[in-house]
This record gives C-alpha cells, structure tokens and sequence, in this order.
DNA sequence: CAGTATCCGGTTTGATACTG
DNA sequence: CAGTATCAAACCGGATACTG
C-alpha cells in the first residue's frame, strides 16, 4: 500500500508537476538565448530602433542582437519594419502576441527590484 | 525644442526603462542557465532528491544539475538537506526566499500553456 | 545514492572588420 | 544605420569512470 507521499509523488499531484514543467519548458523555448528577455523588457516601451535596443540592452553585441531579434520575429513575439529613410531605419516593435509576455515581464522586475534590496540589506548587516 | 518623443525617450521614460532593464537583468543573473527555472518549478511542488530531480527536469546530466543546484544554494533559494541514511541521501527545497520566485514561474506556467494552444491552433489552420 | 573528475566535441558569444 | 562575415575564445554539456 501506499504512503500519503507516494501517492501524491506518483499520482495527480506528480502529473500537475509534470504538466508545469512542460509548460515552464515551452516558455523557455521561445525566451532561449541570453538577452532575449531585456530586449522584450526594452521593446516593451515602445518602438525602438536596432542601434537603440544596442545601446539601451546593456553588453549586447550586434551579432547577438541581430540573431536573438530574428528568433523573436519567427515566433511572431516582434515585428520588424524597414523605414525608407535616407540610411536606411528599422523599427522594432512587440506584436501583440510579445505583449502576452508582460506579465512574466513585470513579476521578474517585481522580483529583481525586491532581490537588489535584499542584497543591500544584506550588505548592511554584514557591515554591523 | 525638443519633440513629444524625444521628451520621451530622452527624459522620465527612458529612466524608467533603464531602471527595469537592471532589475529584470539582476533577476537573470541569478535564474541564469539553461536549468534553474525548472529545477525551481520542480521544487515548487515540494522536496526533492538528487535523483528525482535528475529524472524529473527532462534531459538534464547529473554534471549540470549539480553545478545548478550549487549555484541555487549559493544565492539561497534553495536549502540542501543531507540525511543520515544508509546510503546517503539528500533532499533539496525551495527556502522562503526561493519562493517568492513562485509569481514569475506560474506566469511562465500559464504563458506557456496558452503557447502551446496557440501552436495548436495554428497547425490546424494550416491543415485547412 | 549523491555526487566529482576528466576528456572532449559542439555551440554560443565576442571582437573586429566590412558592406549596402 | 543596420546589419553580415570571419575567426578565436569561452562555455556548455554529454559520456564515462570513479568515490564515500
């Protein structure tokens, strides 16, 4: 017979986990890769241009920029728009698919903002 | 003079991007690497052992999962149990502050099963 | 069981230079 | 400006063997 927590290690309880992880494991698909989430967190205010979203994410090379914005625009999470301008400009924009993702946005600058305090207290502490 | 947009970017919003992009970007230092946010959603459902972590979180090596679950313990969101067992086992959890991570991993959760319905939806379109 | 040590190929990333 | 091409370095991560 089974204990209490084999039964819910081996039934519902474990498929629940299963199910999230599988979950958890699609979303990171789509947000792989290192900067990903910070130019989505860039683009989330608004248009921005190739050279903007260079300066504004904060280490990003063009190589990556590049790349990492083609993967975003495959999965319908960007829109890019070529502007006819004298040197050329592109627009880079969140479609409205990518703005789904500001919910995870903001629990993880929720998150980041509480965990930099942390860490300062911490410090604090530390000193005393 | 400067245009509405330039007021904009140049000014208070473009302050408060730079200021989410660094606290989105502290959260990524810490859940940096291919594995932690699953091993994290794994133990968001309770204990776990070294083994059923590695067979819970789909394709991950033993090699990976320690050097993860070193660096969790390292940053505190996870606590690391040895039992004094006949062999050896240890039990790893989420500690309170590893569970103020709970907000951003359920967003990930329901972003990624409307993701794959999404997907689901579209394949059929495309059946037609 | 819960890891660590080592080898090693593959992928990712960065720096630099270059193009339309 | 908005990228691409190329090379080199760094890191990832699997397989295997081994330890307490």
């Amino acid at each position: 017979m089974e204990t209490m927590e084999e039964t819910i290690k081996g039934g519902l309880g474990n498929e629940a986990c299963q199910l999230k992880l599988r979950a958890v494991h699609d979303t990171l698909y789509v947000l792989s890769g290192k900067w990903k989430i910070e130019i989505i967190t860039s683009l989330s205010f608004g248009k921005r241009r190739f050279m903007e979203l260079q300066r504004e994410v904060d280490g990003i090379g063009a190589k990556m920029l590049s790349k990492e914005l083609r993967e975003l625009e495959v999965n319908e999470l960007i829109s890019r728009k070529v502007c006819d301008t004298k040197p050329i400009t592109v627009e880079y924009e969140l479609s409205e698919y990518g703005k789904t993702l500001r919910k995870i946005i903001d629990e993880m600058v929720d998150w980041g903002l509480e965990h930099r305090k942390r860490l300062k207290e911490g410090c604090r502490n530390h000193q005393e």
